[in-house]
DNA sequence: TCCGTTTATTCTTGTTAAGGCATATACCGC
DNA sequence: GCGGTATATGCCTTAACAAGAATAAACGGA
């Protein structure tokens, strides 16, 4: 039960909601995910260390960048709700315009394995313009 | 996408959880499921006026009893999720202990339809000690 | 109309967390 | 080692919420 609570805590914040229905397809470097929710860098680095510290989401080091992805030994109750959390997102704008971006950066990345960082287009644009 | 947030919100508490899965069984009164939950009043009615002021829960009247229920009309969101919750709920231990006692608390009443105060057994014990 | 029961509301206090700014840390290439 | 990029952390302010105590409101019955 206190699990179950931590994960509907976990999601019922509207960014972290979109970090995990993007990491539901496949693992994300940080500036992806920056990239794709146009948020600050504090926003995303924080709600990817609470999804953390709450054991949704686990890292691994890639350089210097930093691979996010959804734990990969799952209890039943969190693969459930991440099933039904990606069934409601099927249905909602904003979550489906995110994978949306995600397939267009892992397509201008030449959609090589852990779609991150790790190989940049030469003339990709900066992260968020300013 | 707010909606869902909104939901979420509700369910990070053990408290709305515990009382939700109640509710997933069909209507109940406030004194039901304090006595149930073992908590406080307001404890129960505050949690209650959450989840009624977020649109999970509805009420009517019963002379001076108030019956709680689930909203009639639920969005696909909010059907799934608590299908979720029910599912979550079969495996743990509170959820399944609130169940009965709920069951019990029922055949106590004759089992009548919308099983509340309305009808209690004479010898029933009062709720909370004090 | 007064009483007891049922439920909600108000007020207070402590905790948690969100968001922003500035800064720190870690790694890369030179 | 230096500068640049990527990411995290600390501090601050503000808002939300949980829980308890006391009280209010609404109703039924004698």
């Amino acid at each position: 039960m206190t699990e179950l609570v931590a994960i509907y805590a976990c999601l019922c914040d509207r960014t972290r909601l979109r970090i995990l229905n993007l990491l539901c397809q496949g693992p994300l470097c940080v500036c992806h995910i920056q990239e794709i929710l146009g948020e600050p860098q504090v926003k995303v680095s924080k709600h990817l260390g609470y999804l953390k510290a709450h054991g949704l989401v686990e890292v691994s080091r890639s350089g210097s960048w930093r691979i996010y992805r959804l734990v990969a030994k799952r209890t039943k109750v969190l693969a459930s709700n991440l099933a039904c959390l990606q069934d409601c997102a099927a249905e909602d704008r904003t979550f489906r315009r995110d994978v949306e971006k995600l397939t267009v950066l892992r397509r201008d990345l030449d959609g090589d394995a852990p779609a991150c960082c790790a190989s940049p287009k030469p003339n990709r644009r900066p992260i968020r313009g300013r």
